[in-house]
DNA sequence: GGAGATTAGGCAATGGTTTGACCAATTCGG
DNA sequence: CCGAATTGGTCAAACCATTGCCTAATCTCC
């Protein structure tokens, strides 16, 4: 039994008028408040809602209850795989909360702060996942009008943060060509302003110092396939020439491998290389072994301290880690003899 | 534990009390209405407006107009890149145009159709892009309660759609391969039920054909890693083997790299190979000649389509395409001598 | 039988903005 | 100088749902 198609969606009142009760008798009964009805009144209520397919209209829901129901998500790039799988997290344990998500994507500083003012001031959501580099004009924007925010794979001074554990992971790819047998290794990574960078690149050369090698050769070039490139490009010049090298980034690995390549190192017979992990990993040319990063869970995290804050509970802590795990694929073997 | 004064963001109410003047009339200053006014009211108004950094409460403003200035997206999965870029396409002029985008991912016909459900049901967009197929439950779903939208990069029956020339860029990938002198041509793509996948094939074969070609090995699998890289084995055991193949889809392009590679089969100098551009495709090895789709501009147009739709103009057409370029890189070679 | 409690549900304010209708005072045309 | 037009606004309804406060009727219990 099909209803024809009706123009326009089904309102409480819509509801009230056909059962011959008022509006917000229907509003108590199907938000289950605390309300006394009659059986009977309360199953017609409840049958006419499920016959119009009655949904509360959200806007006018959340004018009245001072809630958007919505998580706003501010990153710097959606075609990043690394923000591309925070981000899923985040959306899926947003729906499962009950919240939509709001995504936003800043170019720059002064962006990040222009669309979170301008959200935050049209009262647009209830909270903010924020991947975007915690700095001045931003900092200024959440200073000037503060919302729950949660900032995700980025430490911040202001508010909470959600980051896996990066330094950890630069441990764990340094423990990693050690057990090889490298003494010379390599770091590509980012510039230390970036604070993933500082504590991978720390992880990185505190193993190596305790474990008394040689000094690591650090290339810092900017965490994209073309700053990875050419990162890798000056270790490989570098004389002596690393032996192991880390790749601090998902997308430098690629790149990275790329160089090796192009300059006729083979990997890992010439030099052993470890990367952080995403699904292209596996499939490059070797498969890179690498140190999977949970980002997934890193965003899920995130959104669910970011639900608490909002419910107004009291976040237990401000830094949540998942720890990062070593996948061994193809692209680390012993140092090759000299 | 004093909160910091919150200051409540400025309502109209505050800045018509301040001014002395009526709601209403504040409303039609700020809003550039019809209506005439003293100039030194308006300006007072205006002022006053500034000094309080008013933004209208987008939920009441929406309420009362029955617009929320948000567009839904919805997408199969984020973190494949080919989402990613058509997303960022969307995002980026739905921005510009003055909307916010609300993010949704569904893995499957029934999620998208309870999404879609939701979303409209409460009323919180104006219109949909869609990336996901148009299947049962979706299409009953948008029969039920339909509101603009556009289908980005699938065709489909009910409502607009955008996408790009698939068949142009399948063409043009053959001709590559057969410019270079290959005649054993090999094809990897999804199953035809997927309509991407089925322009794309149709015109490789329809170019094939044309050329009086022998039969294409047609290897079909999912457009994922794993797909790629078992279609390409297939492929490659294929007697005779052929010498060209066209890797129809990005991810796929690299995991059939990925292949042969491990097969021992050396690129180009064994086979060529053309595959959907993105980034990535610049730093494998050997970098991979491509087909680059402007993904971006699908999305962006998608939106200016929508818009279009919400605006009540009557839509140009049913389909924009953007036509699909060559980015010559080092994947094709001429067919080894036999 | 009457005070008090309970039941079942109505009333009206509220949230912030928009918008069509209306109105008083001034200006203008003739 | 009279009627009409313009100027510079105001009023109130509407959008839809939520919620604290009321009330009328019935029921309970001594």
């Amino acid at each position: 039994m099909t209803e024809p198609p009706r123009p326009r969606p089904a309102t409480l009142k819509d509801i009230a008028m056909a059962i011959g009760v008022d509006i917000s008798t229907a509003s108590k009964v199907v938000n289950g408040g605390g309300i006394s009805v009659r059986p009977e009144t309360r199953k017609a209520i409840l049958d006419e809602a499920a016959r119009l397919n009655y949904r509360p209209h959200a806007l006018a829901r959340n004018l009245r209850t001072r809630r958007t129901g919505a998580l706003g998500v501010l990153l710097p790039d959606l075609t990043n795989p690394i923000y591309a799988a925070t981000i899923r997290g985040a959306v899926r344990r947003a729906e499962a909360l009950g919240y939509v998500t709001l995504v936003a994507e800043a170019q720059d500083d002064a962006a990040s702060a222009s669309i979170y003012a301008k959200l935050v001031a049209e009262r647009r959501i209830d909270g903010f996942i924020i991947a975007v580099a915690a700095q001045n004009d931003l900092i200024a924007a959440i200073d000037a009008q503060p919302v729950p925010h949660v900032f995700v794979n980025r430490r911040a001074t202001i508010g909470r943060s959600v980051t896996v554990d990066d330094e950890a992971a630069a441990r764990l790819a340094a423990h990693t060509l050690i057990a090889a047998g490298h003494t010379r290794l390599g770091f590509i990574g980012d510039s230390d302003e970036m604070d993933t960078a500082r504590r991978r690149r720390a992880g990185f050369l505190a193993v190596a110092r305790e474990a008394g090698l040689p000094p690591v050769v650090d290339a810092v070039g900017p965490y994209s396939r073309r700053g990875g490139y050419e990162a890798c490009l000056k270790l490989l010049a570098a004389k002596p020439r690393p032996t192991g090298i880390f790749a601090s980034n998902l997308v430098v690995g690629i790149s990275a491998l790329a160089a090796a390549r192009s300059s006729g190192v083979r990997v890992p017979d010439d030099v052993s290389m470890v990367t952080l992990d995403f699904e292209d990993a596996n499939y490059s040319a070797p498969p890179l072994t690498a140190i999977a990063m949970p980002l997934d869970e890193m965003g899920t995290l995130a959104v669910e301290e970011l639900h608490a804050m909002i419910e107004g509970r009291e976040p237990k802590d401000v830094v949540v880690d998942v720890a990062p795990t070593l996948i061994s694929r193809a692209s680390v073997a012993p140092p090759p003899r000299e």
